[in-house]
RNA sequence: GCCACCGUAGCUCAGUUGGUAGAGCAAGCGAUUCGUAAUCGCUAGGUCAGGAGUUCAAGUCUCCUCGGUGGCUCCA
């Protein structure tokens, strides 16, 4: 008989044979920790609670309220509301139901529409399967007839994954809760009962196994937490996110527009949306420079036959624009590698030039499908920090890691968490394993001396060398990848780039693509939803704004509007004809750092009262006084 | 590109079973001259995204186009 260490939530350990179920086990020995309890790990398999392990180990208790527990409890909420929408409509197949990152999602195949009104019946309907607290059943079931079971059932999807798994699975699992039975890994909840938060969220399409070549089903979002607390919490949450979203955002401070006069995915950048573009780019240049890059431009559109040349005609001709004058077609650029090379070819190259570090504000169209635009996330015309980097094989740890650096000094600066990814090789990529090996060892250990956390992305490189990719995360929790750096070996060869080596052969030097902040536009997206519009001092498109008491004080407080502008100050005025209460609402709106107040004792002492946006009043000083406040506040970034 | 939903004043939104458009905020004008998140009054604002159709009559029903939203696929 095995024996186990059974370890209760709460840390302790109890030794216990078993010949009956965790459950009973559990029961016995804690029969408060029951109702907390969804799963157990045995020798890291998870197991039902129903279920009497076979194996010698210590038994770890899954509570709801870890990571791992709630995405049982949700991928059992998933179940649940499959069997709700079979009950409720006629002729519905079920496909797939997991847990995901925040809730939990199930396709279904079905020839109506589900409707927003639907998912208040489909919840209605969980409800009563919840109230009904009926037990989670698992069976194991010789594949054949677990394809009988679900043809008996007319689920051609549940019989499609049972025929598609690897030939040596010669037993599947099944889970069962009153009706309903789907073909599932498990483990589950012990019964539907213990489901006491949920809520379903939305409706969307969804290609089968996710092949846009297959029949698009139904997907319905939900969520579930382990409390009704939690849910609300971020649902909540949600509705915060909402708030700061950047195409909100941009319109309530005068950012930018997206017209569709104008054209789907085209930004016109207001004044305040173009200073803070503006500061953006000049801290780029200023720090491209420290960094001993050179800043290059080229041109917005290049002959098709250089684009022919380098292969972008034959790979992404459908996302490029192109223009023909005088017989000629031009292609406009989707990148701006090719001028970069263009630069590199202009003359013979020693070893000694290199690295060569080209810099440009590179504006780039892309002929971006309809449904992914996106605000400032996902546009048709872009500037990207681009840089092309040529240097010798052995000069590449060196590169990759000042980059690394650049990157992480640049999150610091604008204020963002941020993920590394290295992602390899991938199927149908070009070039020698000598070189995808060479590559990907030198960004890994490139990594691994910067002491950054990566992951690694198996398969999902570009297909002309591996990437690191740097992610941030925006309010909603989504991940917008921004910085990356790409080792290509393939341009270098079709452009026939070399340098003179030390012995006097000709020699291929390595490229790398490389970008900081990814696409200004898409990084001023996130920007302005990370500060919810609230932007640092040294960002703020307006620093200050003036606003007088009464229109008493308007020539005394030009006076001190002319001193600040001169002095650098983004600074603007509200002479107009209101109550001071409403100027400051005003300027609180805009989310203005700072309020100067200047009223008749203001203008007797010539001085200004500053209001910072968090309510703090400054109290009375010179303009001089807030000047070197304000540098200050600036300093560190310059 | 695909699925679903949506498009009414600068913004946020009402608009009954089809009967010729409404509010708040913002704007302009006037009054008020006020001390840290909304002073009061008046005025002006719309080819109801665009086009076609059904109907005596279309913001409302149907179709097409253009946009948007949430996802899916894609993102060199």
């Amino acid at each position: 008989m095995p024996e186990f260490k059974l370890k209760m939530p709460d840390g302790s350990i109890v030794a216990s044979i078993m010949d009956r179920s965790i459950c009973d086990a559990i029961s016995d020995w804690q029969p408060k920790a029951i109702a907390t309890v969804v799963a157990a790990k045995l020798n890291g398999q998870l197991l039902d609670l129903s279920a009497c392990p076979q194996a010698d180990g210590e038994l770890e208790l899954i509570p709801m309220a870890s990571s791992e527990g709630l995405e049982i409890l949700r991928h059992s909420i998933s179940h649940v509301m499959a069997q709700a929408v079979q009950q409720t409509f006629e002729d519905v197949k079920v496909s797939i139901g997991p847990a995901v990152e925040d809730g939990f999602y199930y396709d279904f195949d079905h020839a109506e529409a589900f409707t927003i009104e639907d998912l208040g019946v489909i919840e209605k309907k969980m409800q009563e399967i919840i109230a009904a607290d009926l037990p989670f059943i698992r069976r194991e079931l010789p594949r054949a007839e677990a394809v009988a079971l679900f043809t008996e059932r007319a689920e051609p999807y549940k019989v499609e994954l049972i025929n598609d798994l690897p030939e040596d699975v010669s037993v599947v699992s099944i889970y069962s809760q009153g009706d309903y039975v789907d073909l599932c890994r498990g483990p589950h909840i012990p019964s539907t009962g213990m489901i006491k938060a949920f809520k379903l969220m939305s409706v969307a399409g969804a290609y089968w196994r996710g092949d846009e070549r297959n029949k698009m089903l139904q997907r319905i979002y939900g969520t579930g937490f382990a409390t009704q607390k939690e849910l609300d919490e971020h649902l909540r949450f949600i509705e915060e996110a909402k708030k700061r979203d950047h195409r909100r955002l941009g319109r309530e401070l005068d950012l930018f527009q997206i017209n569709d006069e104008v054209g789907a995915g085209l930004i016109i950048w207001h004044p305040k949306g173009a200073m803070l573009r503006l500061l953006i780019e000049d801290w780029e240049r200023k720090e491209h420079l420290k960094r001993g890059y050179d800043i290059v431009v080229g041109p917005q559109i290049l002959k098709s036959d250089l684009w022919k040349r380098s292969g972008h005609y034959d790979h992404y001709r459908e996302m490029m624009y192109f223009t023909e004058v005088e017989e000629q077609s031009y292609g406009i650029k989707p990148m701006n590698c090719l001028s970069h090379m263009m630069i590199y070819k202009s003359k013979i190259r020693s070893y000694r030039d290199l690295p060569l570090r080209y810099f440009e504000l590179g504006t780039v169209h892309r002929h971006e499908k309809t449904g992914v635009l996106h605000g400032l996330l996902r546009v048709r015309q872009f500037t990207q920090d681009d840089a092309h980097i040529l240097c010798t094989p052995d000069q590449l740890n060196d590169e990759i890691r000042a980059i690394a650096d650049f990157i992480g000094y640049a999150m610091k600066i604008f204020g963002f968490e941020y993920e590394v990814e290295l992602s390899t090789r991938p199927e149908g990529s070009i070039g020698t394993d000598q070189d995808w090996e060479m590559a990907t060892s030198a960004l890994e250990q490139a990594l691994k001396d910067s002491g950054m956390p990566y992951e690694v992305n198996a398969g999902d490189g570009a297909f002309y060398g591996p990437k690191i990719d740097f992610k941030l995360k925006d309010a909603l929790k989504r991940k917008w990848q921004c910085a990356t750096i790409q080792c290509d070996f393939t341009l270098p060869e079709r452009f026939d780039l070399n340098y003179v080596a030390p012995d006097g052969e000709k020699r291929r030097p390595v490229m790398l693509h490389r970008v900081i902040l990814g696409a200004i536009e898409r990084f001023m997206g996130v920007l302005i939803e990370h500060y919810a519009g609230a932007f640092p001092v040294w960002l703020s498109p307006v620093q200050a704004v003036l606003v007088t008491v009464t229109e008493k004080q308007i020539p005394y407080a030009e006076e001190v509007y002319q001193k600040l502008l001169s002095a650098g100050i983004r600074i603007d005025k509200d002479f107009k004809n209101e109550k001071l209460g409403h100027k400051i609402r005003e300027a609180q709106i805009q989310k203005i750092p700072y309020m100067l107040v200047v009223g008749d004792k203001e203008v007797e002492e010539r001085g200004i009262s500053p209001r910072q946006r968090d309510g703090q009043n400054l109290g009375m000083m010179s303009a001089d006084q807030f000047e070197t406040l304000i540098k200050e506040k600036c300093a560190r970034f310059e």
